[in-house]
DNA sequence: AGCTCCCGCCACAAA
DNA sequence: TTTGTGGCGGGAGCT
């Protein structure tokens, strides 16, 4: 086929058994993919993403981008242009996109774990501009119904549709905004989202794709992973914008350790076969960690009422700021009038969010931060309040 | 050993 | 027919 890229053909001159010893499954996952996916992409200025250039700037097969495009499109994050082409909508489009799949959930009357769930794609009124690109395979999607089909080969146009993964994300969310469950575990949701089929390859199938929509979710924060207090086993817990929000602070940490361990470099491919000092490793493990893991150590994240965004960032959703370490791709906030408001919400942002690490370089380059933050503070706020760094 | 999820085959859709 | 899309599950890495 002529997509293969070379890439393929480098992870096919090392077969399952015989990959070198270096190789790191993690430094290949989908959540990082859709990172730096999003740091290439989530900026000024960015109108339309071609499949083929994410391929190559990212380093990874076109196979790759579809999965993670699948999932950025389910949630408004992008929408398909033309053939190869998708437009870049942002994360100002995400508490829309959350009320509109809420809607719908509720719309069909889902509201515990007992009822099933009835397939149905959320309709693409999450973007108006949509609608200018009336073509058959909306309707296909928005007629799409029943759990119940069981896979196959030979499966229709609309069979297809209902088993995507952009489908499965949207149900896969509407679990968390249309329940009252504070997590659930992928087995869990496999046996929900399959409605009456329990067929045991089905099951697993199904976990396989939640585990590929988990991850991307998470490195997004949308969602993170937990523990069930009673049983300890892995599960899921939603956290919305919030998720979002609360880690813009450590975002740039993040960003910055990655920095000042890859440089400026972005794709999975350079990653697929270097050694890394252990040193060099101990960092880049705590930097591809998601913020929310990353904090999840020291803190404890309240479960979001999905009533919560639908209130407060809707309206917003121009406005919203990341606050002050906002991440290069986001647009800072205009200086204006009501500046002065600004920095009062900054600072009772630091202070209520300051992480607390546990690695002492986060620790540091964080102390780091804080100072300047002081610094900055002292000079244009008059120095009220400083923020401390928590042992 | 069970969990996690990368990888790429190949069916189906679109051009 | 060729190219684009993406469901699917084997099986290896991870815990």
């Amino acid at each position: 086929m002529a997509l293969v890229s070379s890439n393929s053909k480098d992870s096919s001159s090392f077969p399952s058994g015989s990959r070198e010893s270096n190789y790191c499954r993690k430094q290949k996952s989908l959540g990082l993919l859709c990172s730096n996916f999003l740091s290439l992409y989530d900026r000024d200025g960015i109108d339309t993403i071609g499949l083929d250039d994410a391929a190559a700037r990212l380093g990874v097969e076109r196979r790759r981008i579809y999965d993670i495009v699948n999932v950025l499109e389910s949630i408004g994050l992008l929408t398909k242009k033309a053939k190869n082409r998708y437009s870049w909508k942002g994360f100002g489009i995400i508490p829309k996109t959350l009320q509109l799949l809420k809607q719908e959930g509720l719309k069909e009357s889902y509201t515990s774990f007992e009822d099933p769930l009835p397939f149905k794609i959320l309709e693409e009124e999450v973007d108006e501009k949509m609608q200018t690109s009336n073509n058959s395979s909306q309707n296909d999607k928005s007629n799409a119904s029943s759990a119940s089909k069981v896979s196959g080969l030979g499966a229709s146009k609309s069979e297809r549709k209902e088993k995507s993964l952009g489908l499965l994300t949207q149900n896969f969310v509407k679990l968390f905004l249309c329940s009252d469950v504070e997590m659930i575990s992928l087995d869990e949701a496999a046996k929900i989202l399959l409605g009456d089929a329990h067929d045991l390859s089905l099951m697993r199938t199904k976990v396989r794709r939640l585990y590929d929509i988990a991850n991307v979710l998470s490195s997004m924060n949308f969602i993170e992973k937990t523990h069930h207090p009673e049983t300890r086993k892995p599960a899921f817990r939603w956290l919305g914008m919030k998720g979002r929000s609360q880690v813009s602070l450590t975002n740039d940490l993040i960003l910055e350790s990655k920095k000042r361990t890859f440089g400026t470099e972005l794709t999975n491919s350079s990653l697929k076969r270097c050694r890394m000092t252990p040193s060099v490793k101990a960092i880049t493990d705590q930097a591809r960690m998601t913020p929310s893991q990353t904090r999840s150590d020291c803190m404890t994240v309240k479960k979001v009422d999905a009533s919560d965004l639908e209130k407060g960032s809707i309206q917003n959703v121009q406005n919203y700021h990341f606050g002050p370490f906002a991440p290069i791709s986001v647009p800072k906030a205009k200086p204006s009038s009501n500046n002065r408001k600004q920095i009062h919400d900054w600072e009772s942002l630091a202070i209520t969010h300051s992480p607390q690490y546990h690695n002492q370089a986060l620790r540091d380059l964080f102390g780091h931060y804080m100072e300047a933050w002081n610094s900055w503070y002292s000079e244009v706020a008059g120095g009220k309040n400083p923020i401390q760094l928590q042992s």
